[in-house]
DNA sequence: TATATTTGCTTGCGAATTGCAAGTGTAAAG
DNA sequence: CTTTACACTTGCAATTCGCAAGCAAATATA
């Protein structure tokens, strides 16, 4: 289950093996961006995936090392999901996707990250980044 | 045909509605750093996509304004596909997606272009879009 | 002028993937 | 001890995919 298939040595095409799919970057954003880190919490996104998918995503990200499973802190019966530094790495990529969003499509913009972007990508990028790393070590 | 449905108006959903293909984005990989433009050069490609899929996506593309068609300059059985600014602006993200791929990924990169975005990868981004913007004047 | 080739697609079809609805299992709460 | 919360799993119709073959117009070749 979940064996990846790579199609070719080049570096843009082995990323879009892994990322190259919609509901895997939406989890990542959703984790990145909105905080979240539960499987309930990934099913309540405006875009509404399917909960076969959703789970399906998560074992893949999860077996391709983006994330990692926990059982969380007040539930044994509730897990947490938290971005590995393979993961914390896509925060780039999610970045660039948000400022091309923004720019061509009509879309509904956080005003505050939006203004942080434009006054230092290279900073904002850097900040969703430790704040990740700060989490997944809590 | 080729009717886009738009998730939410997340910015980051907008753009993978576009661009969350792995097509999509091998395509625009192909016009930015390996300089093709032609149907038949698209199909050369390593990663031996069919040609039912590249038909479809050259149609979306195009529906979606990321490049044009035209009648090529040499033969009139032939067509030329050019980024216009809105396939220009994909650059950042393919750029992006190609540093992940390289840094989590077994690939085969090339050592100048890679030597290049490490240098400086704002100028490099900003080299590889002048290009395709004169290209598309050409 | 007749035939072959290049170029850019279409079409048909079996296989894989998706999305929806409903069901399952375990832990905690009442 | 029943109910709720949470995280999935399963079944199934419908869409999408990938492969192979076919098609049509423009050009090259004999």
């Amino acid at each position: 289950m979940n064996v990846l298939k790579q199609r070719s040595t080049c570096p843009v095409s082995t990323s879009l093996d892994v990322l190259g799919d919609k509901w895997i970057l939406l989890i990542l954003r959703d984790m990145v961006f909105a905080g979240k880190s539960t499987y309930g919490q990934f099913l309540q996104s405006a875009e509404k995936m399917a909960t076969n998918i959703l789970a399906d995503r998560l074992a893949t990200l999860e077996s391709q090392g983006l994330l990692t499973k926990a059982v969380a802190a007040d539930k044994k019966s509730k897990f947490t999901y938290r971005l590995t530094e393979k993961g914390v790495d896509t925060i780039p990529i999610i970045v660039e996707l948000m400022l091309w969003g923004t720019k061509h499509c009509p879309t509904i913009v956080d005003p505050g990250l939006l203004a942080e972007l434009q006054a230092g990508k290279a900073a904002a990028v850097e900040k969703y980044q430790r704040r990740a790393r700060e989490k997944a070590l809590a």
